[in-house]
DNA sequence: TATTGTTATACTCTATAACTATA
DNA sequence: TATAGTTATAGAGTATAACAATA
C-alpha cells in the first residue's frame, strides 16, 4: 500500500535527499519557503540526479530536432530506425525487427506497408520459412537511406557541441551499459 | 525535396558508415548478405552509434521498471516529476511546472486535478498574481513523495547497476549538457 | 496587449486479444 | 503446440486552437 506509515519512517529513509538539500548553491529562495510565498527559480535538482529524466529529456531534446530535420525525407525516429535496420541487414524479417529495436509486431505492420507502397522496401519471401517475409531496401530506399542516415548523423553532433568527441563515444557507452 | 541526387552523390557522403563495416568484430554474417539469404543475427551498430536511439532505449528500460516500482504509488513519471517538483518547490504554478519539466499546459490541468481529489496537493492563491494558482502538497503527499523519490532512486540504482559510482555521476553531467 | 489557467479536441503512440497460415 | 504476420481496437500520450479572468 502507498501511505503506510510514510510520515514516521520516511524521514530517515530521505536521507540522500535531505544531504542533497545542504550543498551547492542554492538554486531556489534561500530561506524556508513558506505556505505564502512565491516561487522565483524552480528547482529540479532531485530529479536531474535520475538516469531515467535525464536520459529522457536528453533524448526528447534530440528527438525535437531529428524531426525537423528528417521531415524532409518523410521519416520519423521509427520509421529511420527501421529502414537504417533493413538497409544494413537485407532480409531481416518483421520479428527479427521487433527484437531488435524494441516494437510490437502490430505497430510494425502499417509501417512496413507505407514504407513499400512509397518504394522504399521490397518484400520478398523468406529463403528458409515459409511463414516469414525477408524485407529489402530497394535502390530508392538505400540511396534515401545513404542521405537521412548523413543527416542523422549530422544533426546529432550539432546537438552534441558541448560534448567533446571523447565525452560522447563515453556517452554512447554508458548508456549502452544501461538498456544492452 | 528527399530524393534528390542520392545515388551519386551518396557513396561519398556515406564515408564514415563505410568505414565502420570493415571495423570491428562482424555482427551479422560475414560475407556480403546476398538478397535470398536469411539474416542470423540483427546488426544495428549503427543506431548505436546515434546519441537520441542510445537516450531512448536507455529512458525506456528504466521507465520500464520505473513503472512497475511506482504503481503501488499510484504514479507515473510525469506524475511523479510533477508532485516531486511541487514537493521541492512549494507555491509553484502550472505555468513555472510547464516550464520546468516540459510540459504543455493543457495536458497537466488533469493531471493536478487527479492529484487535488486524491488529496496529495493544494490549491492555495498566488501571494502576487490573481490568476496564478501556487501548488502545495499535502502532508499526505509529502509523506508519499518521501517514500516514492526513496523508491525511484533505489530502482535507478538497481539499473544502472553495470555502472561504477563515478561512471553513474559522468553519465548524468554529460546527459545534462545535451538537453539544459 | 500579454499571460494564467482552462476547455475541447485531434492526432499519434503504444498495448492487448485474437485470428491465419506455416513450422 | 509454437511461431510469423496480421487485424481490430483500446488506451495513453502529445498537440493545437480558442476562451475567460487577470496583469
Amino acid at each position: 500500500m502507498p501511505t503506510q506509515s510514510a510520515a514516521s519512517s520516511g524521514k530517515a529513509r530521505a536521507s540522500a535527499i535531505e544531504d542533497l538539500k545542504g550543498k551547492a548553491p542554492r538554486a531556489a529562495t534561500a530561506k524556508k519557503p513558506s505556505a505564502g510565498l512565491a516561487v522565483d527559480k524552480v528547482d529540479t535538482r532531485y530529479l536531474q540526479t535520475l538516469m531515467g529524466y535525464n536520459a529522457r529529456r536528453a533524448a526528447l531534446s534530440i528527438i525535437e530536432l531529428f524531426l525537423e530535420r528528417l521531415a524532409p525525407y518523410g521519416l520519423k525516429p521509427v520509421d529511420f530506425s527501421v529502414m537504417s535496420t533493413i538497409q544494413h541487414n537485407p532480409g531481416v524479417t518483421s520479428r527479427q525487427l521487433c527484437a531488435a529495436l524494441n516494437l510490437l509486431p502490430p505497430n510494425l505492420v502499417g509501417l512496413i506497408q507505407s514504407l513499400e507502397s512509397r518504394g522504399l522496401i521490397e518484400r520478398k519471401p523468406h529463403p528458409h520459412d515459409g511463414r516469414a517475409v525477408g524485407l529489402h531496401a530497394t535502390p530508392k530506399g538505400q540511396a534515401l537511406m545513404v542521405q537521412a542516415e548523413q543527416t542523422a548523423s549530422d544533426l546529432e553532433i550539432e546537438k552534441t557541441a558541448k560534448l567533446t568527441p571523447a565525452q560522447r563515444k563515453t556517452l554512447l557507452a554508458l548508456l549502452q551499459k544501461i538498456y544492452l
